[in-house]
DNA sequence: TTTTTATATGCAAGTTTTTGCATATAAAAA
DNA sequence: TTTTTATATGCAAAAACTTGCATATAAAAA
């Protein structure tokens, strides 16, 4: 399970709530990995409770209070230890494709809707990155190798959504026909 | 939960054994759904209970007994339903990326060595869909007019292969410097 | 002015998936 | 000849994830 590690790699940048957590995953990292705020939490509270992270409450004026986590040295070492060992290939499942698959049960043009409804999603994601791009290209050179790991991160959702672009034109016009 | 769906578009197609669909999910289908001999069958086993399929056992001399599943008419309008509805797009969670993402913590040659790993991986997974490919194109203009749908979902797997394959250069390349 | 969005966290129950174990035979490979 | 691979299915426990509910305030939008 790596949610726990995905966590850990985000603490170890900078500390942060739940709540930061969980904007990271829906923003720029939200191309590769996923979580739900209920995830998040019950594993905050998991890798708590393992004295791979320790916790910090702040509070505040006019909004709730605010618990700020960080990583431990044994954090880190656990880190460094699941960075260490390989992780398997990533098993996608992919529904949409599932539909495609088993397609002829039902009318083309509902394949097609389905498909304009995800080319929309995907092409708002490929502009978010290539922001995200643009901002890391302006910046100096000692900062661009800085993050040149996460970069690459990057680069992958980028070539990727591109990628299931060329793919769904390729498919819709298929359909079309 | 779209493995259940999975399941019903296979054996719409033909009935099979909980083994005939494992063997599927790791060939072809592999590139879009993955799925261990477990859970397919508590599924299968799900599925009947609901009578969304039907079994019958084929006993065989030498090898073990088959149960051979087929779908129910109930089952053909299950999938019918879910078919019609939209699917959530795609959460991936991809731990090799959370790993790039971290990656300051060890050496670059460990990131180096699990990419390349990787890229052996993908890089046969791609002949694989290839081949496949080459199959398709040489079966008779109505065949390949049947089997468009399936084609297509082909077709994401090979794109989709290419592009990883196409950034594990890049970031091969810039692991170099 | 009412509704929605953003901030901030959590429990409980149910569902799904993973991990580990278990069995049995035949053919092919080492 | 021994080991591995392929065939064929399953239970049980643990871990993980999803769904639904719950609370509270402030700012922004409708």
């Amino acid at each position: 399970m790596s949610l726990k590690h995905a966590i850990l790699v985000l603490l170890e940048t900078e500390p942060g709530s739940g709540y930061d957590l969980l904007k990271q995953f829906n923003q720029g990292l939200g191309y590769f990995w996923n979580a739900s705020h209920q995830q998040i939490y019950q594993q905050l509270k998991g890798l708590l409770d393992n004295g791979l992270i320790s916790c910090q409450i702040h509070v505040q004026d006019a909004k709730p209070d605010k618990k700020v986590y960080e990583i431990t040295h044994q954090g880190i070492e656990e880190l460094k230890k699941w960075l260490s060992n390989s992780v398997k290939p990533n098993k996608t499942n992919d529904a949409l494709l599932v539909k495609l698959y088993g397609g002829h049960l039902i009318e083309e043009s509902k394949l097609t809707d389905e498909l304009l409804e995800h080319q929309a999603l995907h092409q708002k994601t490929l502009r978010n990155l290539l922001e995200i791009e643009k901002t890391y290209l302006r910046l100096p050179t000692a900062k661009q190798t800085q993050y040149k790991l996460p970069y690459l991160t990057l680069r992958r959702g980028i070539i990727g959504e591109q990628a299931w672009l060329e793919w769904a034109d390729e498919a819709l016009n298929s359909l079309k026909k």
